[in-house]
DNA sequence: CCCGAATACTGATCTATATCAACTACACCT
DNA sequence: AGGTGTAGTTGATATAGATCAGTATTCGGG
């Protein structure tokens, strides 16, 4: 298994020597990332247990199958796939990461991450130790708040994506999604890059990586979106909302 | 909306006199509820909390979409299901619940319950008002852990159905795991009566409920199980499971 | 105990999407 | 610049499972 960069990565995050960078209330996430509603002390010792990573190439693990799990990890910067590989040896892709969010916490309960967790542009992600996270939380009622809001949301996203959608609505559903992820961390919710190859959509949404060209295709025919490769633009945002619901005839 | 009855259940529970029935040591759910690993002193601290509600009818509901989130409930005994009504005016059934899971951990961070939950059998619960629970968390490090591990396996529970399966996988998996709770529960892991219609397996699988009878028909033919109506025999375990993983060509 | 309404099962089609098969276009290497 | 490999698109066909239709069984109420 091949653990070597991730264990550099850590290592060299301990010995990161400028430690204010990692200022929480410095950070460009904002709000975006765990630290919500803290006073300015408990920022501090939040950062205090915080590692920031050197930067993340695309391609590399931050997490494999089996680790022991002992950190979640914060998206600061670039875009994360989890996957797991079933019994024919295929790739399932569980979700994509961008800033800000959490990745991780389905590994609590078993005390090993299940998922890989991969990098699919230059990234950078903030580690998280859990034990050290979860007692801090004790003290800080708005920490321990956030932890369970956001393992609640991912309960909900899963729901959602669990449920017995058409291809449509799979993928309008999945462009109105990374819509507003992006709107939330101020980029452009109208244009935006898909860092994720087709094969990586299709895998997340259960579907062929066909199906997904033919779908994009006949958006764009319908003039609900642009698509240039991994450049979309959304043209009509109340109709491809409309069509991420089930069609009521 | 009927609250009527849900809003009865809950003041009755409060006015059970006898609250020494509630504690939690002497409780038949044992291990397998939140109080886990607590102290006799923490468990008490604990049951001060609990509400345990009158017998819930079949076909009461506990929690309503669109309700305000105050409380998760543990269930006693019995049996629940959770549901969304989709854009068709169509029932998804999200999951069931049996004795000692937790209900209602997908509306935090909504504030509201999305889903309704609705009682399968003569059941009870316990209700768990999550506001004073996450107080007591703060001092009692197994009770923060317990919450964070309920809710992280739901995390992989959902991640596996969300997975993409075939309709002879989707209905091993269910009968596996339905096996298995069972049997942490006490029962036979051989022989079980599944308290959910058809229809309620077929919507919670994304099927046809035609499909779910086929497949049934199918495994019994080839000896994997005996099904009698609602009753299910497991004859062999080890192919079911093996049924139940992606088959290897 | 009988009757009507659910609920479940079985067979016959249909269809959405997977799979198979070219073909294209860009990306990366030398 | 040319060549090779990978990702994406497009068309033809196959198929798992949905839908439709009809029958059987169970259950609840008088």
């Amino acid at each position: 298994m091949n653990n070597v960069l991730r264990m550099n990565t850590l290592r060299d995050s301990r010995r990161e020597p400028n430690r204010a960078q990692v200022a929480c209330s410095q950070c460009s996430l904002g709000e975006l990332c765990l630290p919500k509603d803290l006073t300015d002390e408990e920022k501090s010792r939040f950062e205090q247990i915080v590692h920031r990573s050197r930067p993340i190439q695309a391609g590399e693990h931050i997490f494999r199958s089996g680790d022991e799990f002992k950190s979640v990890a914060s998206v600061r910067t670039g875009c994360f796939k989890s996957y797991t590989i079933d019994h024919e040896g295929q790739e399932q892709v569980l979700g994509f990461h961008l800033p800000g969010e959490i990745i991780g916490l389905d590994a609590i309960h078993q005390g090993r991450h299940m998922a890989n967790v991969v990098a699919l542009d230059t990234s950078a992600i903030c580690s998280l130790p859990f034990n050290a996270m979860t007692n801090l939380a004790r003290s800080m009622p708005d920490l321990q708040n956030e932890l369970f809001r956001v393992m609640s949301q991912r309960i909900s996203e899963l729901e959602t994506i669990a449920g017995d959608l058409s291809a449509d609505e799979r993928i309008a559903l999945f462009l109105v999604s990374l819509s507003g992820r992006f709107a939330k961390r101020g980029y452009s919710d109208k244009e935006f890059i898909l860092a994720m190859s087709r094969r990586d959509i299709a895998s997340y949404l259960r579907l062929a990586t066909e199906t997904v060209s033919r779908v994009l295709a006949r958006f764009q025919q319908r003039g609900l979106i642009k698509v240039d490769r991994k450049q979309v633009r959304i043209l009509d945002s109340d109709k491809l909302e409309a069509a991420s619901r089930k069609t009521v005839q």
